[in-house]
DNA sequence: AAGTCGGGGCA
DNA sequence: TGCCCAGACTT
């Protein structure tokens, strides 16, 4: 079976089979499709669908998203993960704007703002301008790994630089929008990681991978270290208000920008730290059930510590870097995921 | 080249 | 439980 003839095989799947009905998809303009590439990084389609929705409802434009703030926008993607992402998303609509009056159609002015990289670029010029662009996102790595028998682990260059020499020798010359799109979906739902579904592949004809049965050693997986662990006591200081004080996260890092409860070393800790921001510690702590939160490169233990303090009258008020806030309320911005489910749970204060 | 950055889906 | 996912940035 010819070589050239991938593109082809893999375009007519994806006219029977593939996916032509997700939002961003419907009106495909640069700004959603690129809304759509940063949410979809590390991140499934299904989770995606109603953050994609709500943002778009809040900023349905390119202008808009640059005329909010990022407390708005770290609020929308509150849940998502990876707050960088939306970090940069915002301030690289300001650059746009600032830069070329819109989001730029060429790789190099578009991998220029934070954020875009070489693949997201390429997805954007592909799938919104239907240029002959390449893309080469964790599915296209899988089905190209396996159908080239490319080995070694995708995270160090000289496995890059060869999966992107063949995604780039494979883009057709016209169709790219499609063809990306195809890539994308035939390894999502065909060519998956624990079982794919070789019968019906395209491609299978000359794939290096199920002609020696070997389908799930490729792509190569990274090399893995144990995780370290690391505990942290969370403050749920509560005033007569049944508000809980919230402080703002540096601005990088773990859950930057985003609001969170106050973070002792231990329990000694905590009672120095509440007499620091509230003036007095509370009159007892009632410590509620650890929470195991795991990240990328560790595992936290969170325990949270509820203590009330009969404090002023603090309730809703709010400066840069910290705030009373009161569960059900709006919140103040972004808060993370274990914060979210700490103030909301049955368990909670 | 290695480390940083979240949360969820799934076997 | 561990692994990975529509990656990019920093050091």
């Amino acid at each position: 079976m010819p070589a050239n003839s991938f593109s082809r095989r893999v375009l007519a799947w994806w006219r029977r089979h593939g996916r032509k009905d997700l939002p961003w998809q419907r009106r495909p303009d640069p700004y959603r499709v690129w809304v759509s590439e940063i949410m979809l990084q590390q991140t499934q389609v299904g989770t995606v669908i109603g953050y994609f929705d709500r943002f778009m409802e809040r900023f349905p434009t390119l202008e808009r998203l640059a005329a909010g703030s990022e407390d708005e926008v770290l609020e929308l993607w509150t849940g998502l993960g990876y707050y960088a992402r939306a970090r940069n998303l915002h301030r690289a609509a300001r650059l746009a704007l600032e830069r070329h009056g819109c989001l730029p159609p060429d790789l190099d002015a578009l991998t220029a703002l934070p954020g875009i990289g070489r693949s997201t670029a390429g997805a954007i010029l592909a799938l919104a301008h239907g240029e002959p662009a390449t893309i080469l996102d964790g599915n296209v790595k899988r089905v190209l790994a396996r159908h080239a028998g490319v080995d070694g682990w995708p995270g160090t260059p000289a496995v890059m630089r060869r999966l992107w020499a063949l995604a780039e020798g494979r883009t057709p010359p016209r169709q790219a929008g499609p063809y990306a799109q195809a890539m994308m979906d035939l390894g999502a739902t065909l060519c998956t990681r624990a079982s794919p579904g070789c019968a019906a592949c395209p491609v299978a004809g000359d794939c290096v991978a199920l002609r020696e049965g070997r389908q799930t050693d490729w792509p190569a997986p990274k090399p893995r270290k144990s995780l370290p662990e690391r505990q942290t006591w969370m403050l749920l200081l509560h005033d007569d208000q049944g508000a809980v004080l919230l402080q703002r996260r540096p601005p990088s890092g773990v859950w930057g920008g985003l609001w969170s409860l106050p973070e002792a070393a231990g329990t000694a800790e905590a009672d120095t730290l509440a007499r620091a921001l509230v003036g007095r510690s509370p009159t007892q702590w009632r410590a509620l059930e650890p929470i195991r939160h795991t990240f990328t490169h560790f595992r936290l233990h969170i325990h949270p510590l509820v203590g009330r303090v009969h404090g002023p009258a603090t309730a809703g008020v709010k400066d840069a870097v910290q705030v009373w806030y009161k569960p059900g309320q709006p919140p103040p911005g972004g808060m993370p995921a274990p914060v979210v489910s700490l103030l909301d749970g049955p368990d909670g204060p």
